[in-house]
RNA sequence: GGGCGUAUAGCUCAGUGGUAGAGCGCUUCCUUGACAUGGAAGAGGUCCGUAGUUCGAUCCUACGUACGCCCACCA
């Protein structure tokens, strides 16, 4: 008989496809919510604007493809809120540096409204190529409703917000120390700073006494005895970072210091800077580290900083916005000016000069380093304003301990709660142009009737119109608004009473928008649909590297403002690590792009390889051998589906799974049954390595490897019922097959749904199979099994005694072994099919040098009288008997034991017995063999 | 200093209180009526070490060893 013409080719042209599937999912409206059945939420973590795609990108959003597709099969009102962030520094950086490669004018020298408009542009036509490489993956988010963090709705959200926190005092503007990055002369916040520990020194100085006084110095061991005595005229400190000496305001020493006990209180010449700080005592010092004695530079370490509050220091600023030394009445006019580190050679080469360098060591010193400009950063006693996150966590704190929000892996937790229990007021002001200018008017602060010279008023509010009414009603007269801060600064400094405002220049720490993102993106402040219908959200997939960042401060600003947590679950997952382990990074070169493997390979095989390496709780080595092997069970799928399509497999909508006839139909219904709840369950609990696996192996080892190969003497023969039926049955497996893998591979999955069949819609919005019991049939897989294992058992017999490939054998079955007579009855043909088999006859006694196969108790020979190597065969009946008597001994072991009957589970004991039975029979068989063998070489 | 994680085949990794698996690689064979991006068979493991809990431990507990990550850090 001769097959039906495929319009499948060979393979998969994923290059040709994939486009082609995505602007007709696109068109058809799939992406949005469907307004039916139960919401199903994700909101995309926002790449930045200036972002590409890298593999962390493509693990993440497959992830959430996979839940998206496989939620809007089953039937939810699905939204993928898809946006992108505008990363104020990240994006400043970009445009600043092409400003330069342009030539164009520095961004100071074009002003603020200029520049930010520059910004703009860019965006406009270089941002956002991310969005585009998105769609390559196939993310199917509703791009309709795609947002911006500076779009004007979300920009309103965080105005609203900012307000708000201020008006509650959980946001508040305080001079405190915090990280300086003086490349891009902005405060950046805790977690933007990465230590890293460097080579450095440690330089040891002396500071004279006072009017030369000394003193005794005294060390001792552990013992107590006296290991150096003698006479000082100073203290000594060690210091890695000699230019801040110029700025200290003492000298620390711990109570329980006992050398330092005799000038406690005294004074010391600081040099260089040539004025006196005191010796002061504090629990900061550890007296066995360096020389016990700390210098204290409160403007400029953090430590020192809180030492300098406790004993009311002076905490002299010594450095401007470039970490530049600055100029004031304690500066030396020498160092004014001298970058940070020239500065540092200057003091260390002074110092010496003058006598006063004790010694100096190399040390391994923890560096802070900005994350995005790589310099190291300085503490900086600055104004900035600042989140009480102490205040917003306790909420969310509690909704991940009663269980609203859950962590998968639950692990997380854990790192969520430490940090949490543990959070440092959030500095949230940037001294960037690019951003959410903060809604905050600065103006004089009244004193009675006049001026305070000293201080400033500050108003908040959502417009200037209604900062302008507040401040109206605290100065009793309206205002003015001064556009640049010289025009401010000059009235206010005229003194006549005149107000003036001028708003704040700051603007807001990207995170900041971010945090709002699963609210202001589905329209908050307004009572939208899509906020009603869509928040909570449900999920939110992200990498553990942003618990802090974002996740925290959503579950803030989410339960603060919203009043529910803005996701039940949150799906962790893993870093994606090159072959070797390490992280991927540009500047290593060993990042992999993912787009290179799409091009390659195709979407689906790069989705697929993503998933199935997505185990909870690890990290995943990307391998490119991993994507090629994936990229061939497509093609294995595809092959599979083309075959089906030559022998006329077509889809009948009013098949019924539950009557068939053939058992190889009964046995493949059930096994797709089973392959689909796994899947089912392993989406349900975010094991997409296990529902892949359970679909790759479905696909291959049982539905092509096996399925098939029975179903084709069937599509071969003249029996139109059961080729009819098989041809049905094929088709309804292959659908389901193609459903269940769509998440997973939903290009290829589209393309074959649509040739297969003609069918009304795409298979994007198709059905999601929820199988009955009925589709279960455990004695037909039973069945199959022993018709498998039997199959097996005679290849592995062939091969091991050297049949050729292609020989056709005779067999025999020895005995009546009624599994065996069922069996063969009704898969005879199948049997001797896929064994090679020319003939099965069957009789009492094994043939003369037959070689001889035990499967599950029976007996069967293989007559090849003189192929046979008696040595080989011999062998080979005792390796098998050798297996099945260490089974049965190791038994044995454990029924012999009386504690194990008596307190082991009756159904494990009962199993137990009846595996025993199992080997038993085997091993009489295989001994009866083996005997026989024996007997024949005499 | 605090927290988390990992150790299973040559490699990369799943997994389970009772019977240890996959992919890749390797060996042998095969152009059998979809697929050589394929098919068949095979070799290969002290489940890091020690002790404990248990009838039974690769899995649970403790300790140890090695490696990795996060947070905080010695000026």
């Amino acid at each position: 008989m001769i097959m039906a013409e495929p319009t499948l080719q060979k393979t998969f042209d994923f290059a040709q496809a994939e486009s082609r599937v995505y602007s007709l999912w696109e068109q058809s409206g799939a992406f949005k919510p469907s307004g039916q059945g139960n919401p199903y939420t994700v909101v995309i973590p926002p790449p930045n604007v200036t972002g590409s795609l890298h593999m962390g990108h493509a693990l993440n959003n497959t992830l959430q493809d996979i839940l998206i597709r496989f939620e809007r099969m089953r039937g939810k009102s699905v939204l993928w809120q898809p946006g992108m962030d505008h990363a104020g520094i990240a994006t400043q950086m970009v445009v600043e540096r092409q400003m330069k490669e342009e030539g164009a004018p520095k961004r100071t020298d074009m002003g603020r409204e200029a520049f930010v408009e520059k910004v703009w542009n860019w965006k406009e036509q270089s941002g956002g190529t991310i969005i585009n490489q998105l769609k390559r993956l196939g993310a199917s988010c509703d791009w309709s409703r795609e947002r911006f963090t500076m779009d004007e709705g979300l920009s309103k959200a965080v105005r609203k917000v900012f307000v708000q926190l201020y008006r509650d005092k959980l946001i508040y503007r305080d001079k405190r120390l915090v990280n300086w990055d003086p490349k891009f002369q902005t405060a950046i916040s805790d977690l933007e700073v990465i230590n890293e520990e460097r080579d450095g020194h440690f330089w040891h100085f002396k500071y004279p006494l006072e009017n030369g006084e000394t003193y005794e110095y005294v060390e001792k061991d552990e013992d107590g005895t006296v290991t150096l005595k003698e006479t000082r005229n100073y203290i000594s400190i060690a210091t890695t970072r000699p230019e801040t000496m110029l700025g200290d305001g003492a000298v620390a020493v711990h109570p329980s210091d006992a050398r330092y006990k005799p000038i406690v209180g005294k004074r010391v010449l600081l040099p260089l800077a040539d004025r006196y700080i005191p010796i002061i005592e504090d629990d900061h010092p550890d007296p066995d580290f360096g020389s016990g004695a700390v210098k204290i530079t409160g403007a400029h370490d953090f430590n020192d900083y809180q030492v300098a509050r406790r004993h009311h220091l002076p905490m002299h600023v010594i450095l401007d916005a470039h970490a530049r030394m600055l100029a004031s009445d304690i500066m030396p006019e020498k160092y004014v000016g001298l970058d940070r580190f020239e500065a540092r050679r200057q003091v260390v080469a002074d110092i010496d000069a003058a006598g006063l360098l004790e010694k100096v060591e190399d040390k391994k010193v923890n560096q802070p380093i900005g994350d995005r400009s790589g310099v190291v950063i300085e503490p900086m006693l600055t104004d900035q304003w600042y989140v009480n996150a102490e205040e917003l966590a306790k909420p969310a704190i509690a909704a991940v301990k009663d269980g609203r929000t859950r962590f998968i892996p639950e692990n997380w937790s854990k790192t969520y709660f430490q940090w949490m229990d543990n959070i440092e007021p959030w500095c949230i002001s940037r001294q960037l142009w690019w951003g959410h200018r903060i809604p905050a008017w600065y103006g004089p602060k009244l004193n009675g009737d006049a001026y305070d010279p000293e201080a400033h008023e500050i108003f908040v509010a959502e417009t200037e119109a209604e900062a302008m009414e507040i401040a109206a009603a605290y100065y009793h007269e309206k205002p003015k608004i001064a556009e640049t801060r010289e025009a401010f600064l000059a009235l206010k400094a005229n003194g006549k009473r005149e107000p003036v405002l001028y708003r704040e220049e700051d603007v807001l720490d990207t995170w900041f928008s971010s945090a709002l993102w699963p609210f202001s993106t589905l329209g908050w402040p307004e009572k939208t649909d899509a906020l009603a219908a869509h928040y909570p959200t449900s999920t939110l997939v992200t990498a553990f590297d942003i618990i802090f960042f974002w996740v925290a401060r959503m579950m803030m600003q989410g339960l603060h403002f919203m009043e529910k947590v803005p996701f039940g679950d949150v799906y962790i997952h893993a870093l994606i690590l090159d072959e070797k382990g390490q992280k991927m990074s540009k500047s290593k070169g060993n990042a992999i792009d993912p787009l290179t493997l799409v091009d390659q390979y195709g979407a689906d095989a790069l989705r697929f390889t993503l998933a199935a390496l997505a185990a909870q709780g690890r990290n995943i080595r990307m391998s490119e051998s991993r994507v090629e092997g994936y990229r061939n069970f497509g093609t294995k799928l595809w092959n599979a589906s083309r075959f089906a399509q030559m022998n006329e497999c077509q889809y009948t909508p009013d098949y019924d799974p539950t009557a068939l006839h053939d058992v190889i139909n009964q046995w493949i219904v059930h096994e797709t049954a089973s392959c689909v709840d796994t899947v089912t369950e392993a989406l349900e609990a975010y094991r997409f390595n296990d529902a892949a696996g359970a679909a790759y192996r479905f696909v291959w080892n049982v539905f092509c490897d096996w399925y098939l190969e029975f179903a084709k003497p069937l599509f071969m023969g003249d029996d139109e019922n059961r080729k009819t039926e098989t041809r049905q049955t094929t088709a309804w497996v292959l659908d389901h097959i193609l459903k269940v893998l769509h998440p997973f591979m939903p290009f290829m999955t589209e393309e074959l749904w649509a040739n297969l069949a003609p069918r009304d819609g795409h298979l994007i919005t198709a059905q999601w199979p929820t199988p009955a019991p009925s589709h279960k049939n455990a004695s037909a897989a039973a069945e199959l099994d022993w018709v498998i294992g039997l199959i097996s058992a005679v290849r592995t017999a062939r091969a091991e005694i050297n049949v050729p490939a292609g020989a056709k054998i005779p067999m025999v079955i020895i005995g009546d072994n009624p599994t065996a007579m069922r069996c063969f009855d009704s898969h005879g043909d199948r049997i001797s099919k896929l064994a090679r088999l020319k003939s099965v006859e069957t009789a009492e006694s094994v043939p003369a040098g037959a070689a001889q196969i035990v499967h599950s108790g029976a007996v069967f020979a293989l007559p090849l009288a003189g192929v046979i190597d008696i040595a080989a065969e011999t062998a080979r009946l005792d390796k098998e008997l050798g297996k099945v008597t260490s089974e049965i001994q190791a038994i044995d072991k454990r029924l012999g034991n009386e504690a194990f009957v008596a307190k082991a589970p009756e159904a494990v004991v009962t199993e137990t017995r009846s595996r025993r039975e199992g080997f038993e029979a085997q091993r009489e068989e295989l001994t009866g063999a083996r005997k026989r063998l024996d007997d024949l070489v005499g």
